[in-house]
DNA sequence: CAACAGTTTAGAACTGTTTTAATATAATTT
DNA sequence: AAATTATATTAAAACAGTTCTAAACTGTTG
């Protein structure tokens, strides 16, 4: 409840009225300093789990979409299925881990400046994302 | 029809016999030196376009798939609600177009060799991937 | 505290992808 | 080249993630 204030002030300039579905949903992704990627339905999981209070998806997609345009969340440019988000939203890259199908956070300054050479008349480029794919190294290749 | 023989090929090594919808589609996805972008629905599209084959999805997804797994298609890592594929399996980088929604290659010489410092233990990189974010240069923020 | 604007919800709808099971076609055997 | 077997094609159903809808509800404002 502590942070609850900073929470509602998010929510406010996200332009969404604090409510306490929201507010539980602030709780989930930034009560903490680690990041945190998730998947809707993870996301969904651990409010059911952690309070008492339901929340629809409808909610939970309305919420996470207000704070991607904002700029509080991020969402990861992986193929999947489903969507992965993130609670760091400085610019930086990922592992994907195939076997586990887990995200690994690669900060920007782990990673040599990229400087693309190719330029696209009349375009600008907004962001630049590095995925590598890891697998376990079992020195025998598969 | 020309080349009809190494879609055989393609198709044998696949472990796919050679029908007359899968060479169809390896005359869309092959029949050309340029790099080839493309949707599942854009290529079902193509092939009732130019040719009076009927070709449902469901096959178009199995001849594409086993295409990746050979190594004869790529699929591209850009989060999206449907996936992209590419003819170019070399080992390159791409623009994609947010307004247009269109990718563009870039040629991995066009982009700075990438040294990731962080290490997972355990694990090995399999590929390292660039997506650049791509947007019209109206000067003019929006 | 009334009225309104915005929010939540369950469920329906939608989209891309995968599966199913009946029919058709290619490959193999005779 | 016919018969047999294995595999492919298809429409339609199933499925998963996401978005939409419309009715009930809640926060906000005056």
């Amino acid at each position: 409840m502590a942070y609850a204030k900073q929470y509602i002030d998010k929510l406010r300039k996200s332009g969404l009225r604090p409510t306490k579905q929201r507010i539980k949903i602030c709780e989930v992704l930034f009560d903490t300093d680690k990041t945190f990627h998730f998947t809707i339905k993870e996301l969904v999981k651990i409010i059911e789990n952690q309070a008492n209070i339901k929340v629809s998806l409808a909610t939970v997609y309305n919420t996470v979409h207000a704070f991607i345009i904002k700029g509080y969340l991020k969402e990861i440019p992986l193929n999947s299925s489903q969507s992965y988000y993130d609670t760091n939203v400085s610019h930086h890259h990922h592992f994907f881990d195939e076997e586990e199908n887990k995200l690994i956070d690669i900060d920007q300054d782990d990673v040599d400046e990229i400087n693309i050479r190719k330029k696209i008349p009349g375009k600008k480029i907004r962001s630049v994302e590095v995925i590598a794919k890891i697998v376990s190294d079992n020195q025998s290749q598969k």
